[in-house]
DNA sequence: ACCTGAACACCGTTCAAGT
DNA sequence: ACCTGAACACCGTTCAAGT
């Protein structure tokens, strides 16, 4: 039972998840298909293309259709966060070189060009940010969280610095 | 001649800015030091911490001292980006975990919390996505920029973006 | 206190060879 | 087309030992 190009991709995303993008090296995902190393040359050039294809799966599944700038947002930053180190996977694998995205065509539809942006990359700041502090919390680096639900006092965070933008391109007339 | 820790950091930074950070390795910055890799742990308990160090050291010189927020969004801006891979390190590192940094807290003073966590997380996504185009560009990976300057125009961007954030809190009346 | 030398368990990638 | 096996030039980290 042979392996295709996205057998790849779907491995090294279900390595990710496990081990996080540290551990996430060519090897492991080699030996999560049971094959060795070598083989993986065989569907991807090189590991920077397998991030890139994986960033790009990540981005995938986007809620572009409707008309609401911060539900487009919020749907992306939780794409991001749907797996481990997204989102730093997606920043170096750069889904967002230039203005290539379906996201960001979208947002510009909504609000124009310098508005999707902004909203981008804020949005992506945001979620690795989110996805570091999660981490020390999880590590217990950071011990003491000051009461209560850190998950949610970032989303809350992240709700209102969308917010804040949007109110800036309304004051600035779009 | 003995080595400090920050001799130690400032090697580091050195073969960060030369090589960039897929080559910064203990090994390389051992050897930069005319020293055996065991050495650096002497000085510094893993690679992870040395990152951490770097990454305080990129942002120590932000100016925060003036009243104007831009001001200081574009001086942290420019720290990110004076050093090769400079806003990946300060990202991954996190130099910016919960409100710690001295940037934050002076960003906070002038326009609130929420503002500032606002401007800095934009500030950030921003230098990152500069620094993988600015180089994609240099790899040749982009071949045709539209006509002209990449490093001006993603400056410009950079300005309109801050300038929709602060018009934003200007109309929630900050 | 600061360093060497040797070792351990890993990396990404290449390449000839197999089916 | 897809894979194995072996090799190359690397990693981070530990640890006993030196000065």
């Amino acid at each position: 039972m042979r392996n295709s190009r996205s057998d790849v991709v779907e491995a090294a995303l279900r390595v990710l998840d496990d081990h996080g993008l540290e551990f996430c090296s060519m090897r492991r995902v080699a030996s999560a298909l049971e094959v060795q190393p070598s083989a993986l040359y065989h569907h991807v050039p090189n590991k920077q293309t397998l991030l890139a294809l994986m960033a790009d799966e990540i981005v995938r599944g986007v809620a572009t259709t409707g008309e609401d700038p911060a539900a487009v947002c919020r749907s992306l930053r939780g794409a991001l966060l749907s797996i481990r180190d997204g989102a730093d996977v997606v920043a170096t694998a750069s889904a967002f070189r230039l203005g290539a995205s379906s996201v960001e065509a979208r947002l510009a539809q909504l609000v124009g060009a310098d508005g999707a942006r902004t909203l981008l990359l804020y949005t992506f700041g945001q979620a690795q940010a989110t996805q570091t502090q999660m981490q020390a919390y999880a590590i217990g680096a950071l011990p003491d969280y000051p009461r209560g639900d850190p998950a949610g006092d970032l989303a809350g965070g992240f709700d209102r610095g969308i917010a804040i933008i949007l109110a800036g391109l309304e004051a600035s007339g779009r």
